[in-house]
DNA sequence: CAAATAAAATAGTAATACTATCATTTATAA
DNA sequence: TTATAAATGATAGTATTACTATTTTATTTG
């Protein structure tokens, strides 16, 4: 298959759309390749416009902050895996399979799918592993909440619990579960790779252990 | 019960130790408000100085840097928890009832032991909430984990899983199965406050949600 | 009381997080 | 094709942050 994806990201997150020009785009692509290479405290817009080969004031024409920036990368990754989910789900009708698929997609990375994307996916693996919880542990968290900025978030987190909720139609938690289950792909792949005492990882790679692990606990639990 | 617990905090963690004298105390209880109040980002040693009624060059002289102050507070909170696991568990057989406790402890907050402490409980109980991730996920974390600066953050993990394996020793995950119940009980609680649509919040209050939702999680999948 | 130590006062630097202005290039539509 | 609007670049400037250094004044402690 050949084809680009793009989606609609809410319009509040930047202030000129970074999708309507080279420099815009150059912005992005070069901002998740900063940010997984330094890591979102030590990124600033000096250091991006010197990639870029641009001047921090065009940076700060496209995003008010490098807060927005991270916020713009995460909404269109979150909007990526809803797309891959509905379209990996496609003309599959086993329940328990669907989610099988879903636990993949959140523990492994999106390599296999690299030809449509526009962007080094690594890095923006690594991003949301590391960087994501960021975005939402701020104290601005209720009037960014009022700008929709989380919806693609909700979204996908709304479109696995309707899964889980058809395997097992009597769980009570089908949301926290899928967002404990988002989370937890994080926090698992993260911990295997830094703190891997907080896991069982034996020797597994870690994503490979991630999955393992939500797969026992989703099954075992909607059993 | 009347009596006070300290706990020692790794001396990496300070240049010099802040429960030595007055001010450092204050900076400790100065600070776990302030960063409650503004949060992590906004929070600057210049701020606290000015509540502490003292000057930033002073506040240097115990923190290296805000981080390393967070982390002092997260390793208080960890070894206060683990003293705390410790405590409530004592002279308890079953290990069910033990699990029982383990999971009111990580989702209520601590004010009702708030007597024995010298620091603001609730505010603490946030910050554990809303900052305490921003603690490990930073580009630093191999060099800070050498200086075993998470070690208080294991022990507590550790102690978790070993219940766990008690309470079913075929589980494959004890570990895992414990640091996630100790992010869950952050996550869903941050999220039930402000993202109410990732969880199944109903009439309940977020604490007492929580601990429905970890509730019903371990005690099915350790079934 | 002397000596050591801690804290306050003050100053200073480099980096960060922006905002503003104006000149120049590039795109677009009349 | 030109004019004209829009985007970018070049440059400058400000307030705040994140420190470090120095000197003076309190406070402990031996």
């Amino acid at each position: 298959m050949d084809f680009q994806v793009s989606f609609t990201v809410n319009e509040k997150l930047f202030l000129r759309n970074p999708d309507s020009s080279a420099l815009g785009k150059k912005i992005v692509k070069y901002g998740i390749e900063l940010i997984h290479e330094i890591g979102f405290e030590h990124f600033t817009f000096k250091k991006l416009a010197i990639q870029v080969e641009t001047t921090e004031a065009s940076i700060y024409r496209y995003f008010e902050n490098k807060h927005r920036l991270l916020l713009y990368i995460l909404n269109w990754y979150w909007s990526y895996m809803e797309f891959l989910v509905d379209y990996t789900l496609k003309n599959i009708q086993d329940p328990k399979t669907k989610l099988e698929i879903i636990l993949n997609l959140l523990s492994k990375d999106l390599s296999e799918n690299s030809g449509i994307l526009q962007y080094n996916i690594n890095a923006l693996n690594q991003i949301i592993i590391s960087e994501s919880s960021k975005a939402y542990l701020v104290k601005e968290i209720s009037d960014m909440n009022k700008d929709q900025v989380f919806k693609p978030y909700k979204d996908l987190c709304a479109k696995i619990a309707t899964v889980i909720t058809e395997y097992n139609p009597s769980y009570k938690f089908p949301r926290s579960l899928s967002s404990t289950l988002i989370e937890t792909s994080h926090s698992q792949q993260y911990f295997a790779e830094n703190l891997p005492r907080l896991t069982d990882l034996g020797s597994e790679k870690p994503q490979k252990f991630t999955l393992l692990f939500l797969q026992n606990l989703t099954f075992e639990l909607l059993k």
